[in-house]
DNA sequence: GACCCCCTGTTGACATGTCAACACCACCGT
DNA sequence: ACGGTGGTGTTGACATGTCAACAGGGGGTC
């Protein structure tokens, strides 16, 4: 039947695990926020950083691309989410009132769906492991 | 300086693992074969079953919305990789000799890769753990 | 058979992401 | 001051994904 070999095959389940799990949160999130899963992940940067924050750090901290970055910024703009204005070289991301409202609600509910979908449903020891597990993969960068 | 609670912590990282994985096995197999990461799945999926599935059970195998393979099928059809024949209700999707040449020459490289971004930067113990992890997760379908 | 309902897949409009080309500014050496 | 170079963002064309509306077959029930 199945002719992939090991890695390509916890390659794939890992695939869909966390894209089922994906799903779930995001449907969470949308539902309870309007906020699509990139519009959150800049805002809980946002967040965490006191609000202000270099176009670029964004990139760097999510691991984009400086375009993708950029529309969104110009539609989240758009909905005054947050406000852009030039600083030296580069471009300064401020969290307006809106998006910080936005946000500060979200953060909640963002806990409480991860909870739900996935710390909750694995044993204390397999979190404890996930969690070294990823943060080995994300150290180890020989890229 | 994190607001952020012990679940979504877990969430963030491991998402951030994920796609950085992802983005490396994509690279990876966009070179050696030129496929995107869609159609490597669905070619996968093709490839395990025999050559010829139902488009329903591809998209149940996949988790994916029956949109999304249409368009994608679509597309792939153009490019001479699958046929489409209509099948009593449904449609049946079958490999033609590109796609089967290419899915051939890419299941070697995508263990390799999957080797190389995944499966050698774990310990033995972690990827048992990690697999182990994954289906616990896949399984409790009390969605 | 006529009707109804569910399952399957398609279509078109729109949202989002990617890629390559470009513009701009800071810094550096001369 | 001048020109070069690298880092930073933007833009537009295109690829891909999502959503809601629709089309049509199968299998019930009467």
């Amino acid at each position: 039947m199945s002719t992939g070999g090991q890695a390509t095959e916890l390659w794939l389940l890992w695939k869909r695990a966390y894209e089922t799990t994906r799903a779930a949160i995001i449907a969470d999130m949308s539902a309870a926020s309007g906020l699509s899963e990139s519009e959150l992940s800049v805002l809980v940067c946002l967040h965490e950083s006191g609000g202000v924050l270099r176009q670029n750090a964004i990139a760097a901290v999510l691991g984009w691309d400086r375009t993708r970055l950029s529309h969104l910024l110009t539609r989240m703009e758009k909905r005054d989410y947050v406000a852009r204005g030039k600083v030296g070289n580069g471009v300064e991301v401020t969290l307006r009132p809106a998006g910080r409202r936005t946000i500060d609600a979200s953060v909640p509910a963002l806990e409480v769906s991860t909870r739900r979908h996935l710390l909750d449903r694995l044993d204390p020891g397999d979190a404890t492991t996930l969690k070294a597990i990823v943060e080995r993969l994300l150290s180890e960068d020989s890229r």
